[in-house]
DNA sequence: AAACTCACCAACCGCGTTCCC
DNA sequence: AGGGAACGCGGTTGGTGAGTT
C-alpha cells in the first residue's frame, strides 16, 4: 500500500533548475498566482513535479526573497525565536521578512549552531552544555553576560525559554498582499485562511489554545507573544 | 597540480495535516 | 464519516566551490 506518488516521476526532470524552466515557472505563477501545484506543471510547460514547482518558488524565485546576508538582528531573533519554537522554521521564517524557512534552517545548521556550540550554549537546549541539567538560563543579548541562576522550582516549568524578552515585535509582519496575484488560478475555499487574515482575528494565544466561539474576533485582548494570529501559519504550532 | 576535506545550500523525500468528495 | 488527494513542513542528501595538505 502506501501512498501513491506526487507525481509520474518517470516523466520528471530532478535535480538543479535550468534558467528556462525558472522563467516558465515564473511566467505561470505571476499570471495565475500560487497554488494548484499539482497542476501547475503541466499547466506551465514543465516537467518537474508539483512539490518540486512549490520549493523552487518558494525559496528561490519569490519576488520578495531578501538574499543576502542575514544581519545581527536577524541572528538574534532566529536565536531568540528557536529558543521559543524549537524547529519550526516555517514559524521562524514567518517573523522574517524576505527569508524562507529553508534559508534559516540552513543558517541555523551551518552557522548558528556552531557559533551557540562555541559559546557553550547547547543549540537545542538553549542551555550551557556542561550544566545542561542544572536550571541554569542563557542570555542571548551578549556572549560574554554570565547567564542568570533561576530558583530551582523554575525547573518543573517547560525547558524552554530563558531570559527571553517575549516582545517579539521586532519586526512587522511581512505582507505584500496587494503586490500579489489576485485569486489562486483554483481559489481555495477560506475557512482557515479567514482565520489567517490580517487586522481582527484571534490572539495568537487563543488560536493556539483554540478558544472555542472565537473564530471570528476575540475580545481577551491579549497579545501574546507579541504576536496576532494572523501574522504566521499558526496551524502548526496548533498541531505540533 | 592533484587529492582531499570541509562548508554551504538547493533540492529531494517522507510524513503529518487539511481539505474535498 | 471515511478515504484519498493535495499541501506544507522538517529532516536529509548530494552537488559544488573554497580551502588545505
Amino acid at each position: 500500500m502506501g501512498r501513491s506518488p506526487c507525481c509520474e516521476k518517470a516523466h520528471t526532470n530532478k535535480g538543479a533548475w535550468t534558467r528556462e524552466e525558472d522563467e516558465r515557472l515564473v511566467a505561470h505563477v505571476r499570471a495565475h498566482g500560487e497554488g494548484c501545484w499539482r497542476s501547475l506543471p503541466g499547466a506551465a510547460g514543465l516537467l518537474r513535479c508539483g512539490k518540486s514547482c512549490r520549493l523552487r518558488w518558494i525559496n528561490y524565485l519569490r519576488p520578495d526573497l531578501k538574499r543576502g546576508n542575514f544581519t545581527r538582528d536577524e541572528d538574534d531573533l532566529i536565536v531568540k525565536l528557536h529558543s521559543l519554537l524549537g524547529n519550526k522554521w516555517s514559524l521562524i521564517a514567518a517573523r522574517l521578512p524576505g527569508r524562507t524557512d529553508n534559508e534559516i534552517k540552513n543558517y541555523w545548521n551551518t552557522h548558528i549552531r556552531r557559533k551557540l556550540l562555541g559559546r557553550g550554549i547547547d543549540p537545542v537546549t538553549h542551555r550551557p552544555l556542561t550544566h545542561a541539567a542544572s536550571a541554569t538560563t542563557v542570555s542571548f543579548l551578549h556572549p560574554a553576560e554570565p547567564p542568570k541562576t533561576q530558583p530551582a522550582t523554575e525547573e518543573s516549568k517547560p525547558p524552554r525559554c530563558p531570559d527571553l524578552n517575549l516582545d517579539l515585535c521586532i519586526s512587522l509582519p511581512f505582507q505584500q498582499e496587494e503586490e500579489r496575484p489576485p485569486a489562486r488560478a483554483c481559489a481555495k475555499p477560506v475557512k482557515m485562511e479567514q482565520l489567517q487574515q490580517g487586522g481582527g482575528g484571534l490572539c495568537f494565544r487563543c488560536s493556539i489554545l483554540r478558544v472555542r466561539g472565537a473564530a471570528t474576533e476575540c475580545s481577551c485582548g491579549s497579545n501574546f507573544l507579541g504576536l496576532r494570529a494572523g501574522m504566521l501559519d499558526f496551524r502548526g504550532l496548533r498541531m505540533k
